[in-house]
DNA sequence: ATTATATTTTCTAATTTATAAAAATAAGGA
DNA sequence: TCCTTATTTTTATAAATTAGAAAATATAAT
């Protein structure tokens, strides 16, 4: 059988996860950085846009990928990283619910 | 003159206070106990409900209370707890502009 | 005033998170 | 191959967060 609808006023640990990620200040400009790219941009230079030493960058960009909110792609010598709408979406739909 | 309005694409740090009130499985299911009663409740019916200790349970709604998550109001005995939609309102504004 | 109930504050231990330096990995060019 | 660049992972330590008992505070009833 298909899985029931899920109650859309109930909190997720996904959900726990993307606020997590979200809730911090380093992160939430990475992640809107991206968002206004509106494209694939490559880790060095959301670091150098940012000015946040690679290593520092890359565990922000792995929690943010861990949590469902970027996804990245390796071409070459570069890792591309962009928005995944959907989680964003979740988060939309959770909060929605008590407005 | 008035305020410019605030470019939506940018997080900024009410944002990240807010995330990080609802980035805890045990403040997120306090604050959606919240939305789904849809009514002011002590801060006891809350503990009973969720198992939490009461000062756990304090010191969670005070950092929803200074994100702006919620609104408390005492009346006799007890204080009274309640959802204050405007920040999530704000937090979905904010999430909306990527999607 | 004393007692009971409700909530918050204080305090400390345990856990988690942030950050950077250094090492490791991946890919391409000389 | 060796070298360079880009990125990630590991390691280490500092900083922040969390949980909950104990103590303090607030309010009302007796």
């Amino acid at each position: 059988m298909k899985a029931p609808r899920l109650a859309p006023l109930k909190g997720r640990d996904s959900h726990v996860a993307a606020f997590k990620a979200l809730a911090h200040r380093g992160r939430l400009d990475t992640f809107f950085f991206l968002v206004r790219a509106r494209r694939e941009v490559p880790a060095g230079e959301i670091g150098d846009a940012l000015g946040v030493p690679a290593p520092t960058l890359s565990h922000h960009l792995d929690v943010l990928r861990r949590a469902g909110l970027v996804t990245s792609r390796r071409q070459e010598r570069y890792v591309y990283y962009s928005v995944r709408p959907e989680m964003a979406l979740d988060l939309v739909r959770l909060l929605t619910a008590c407005c």
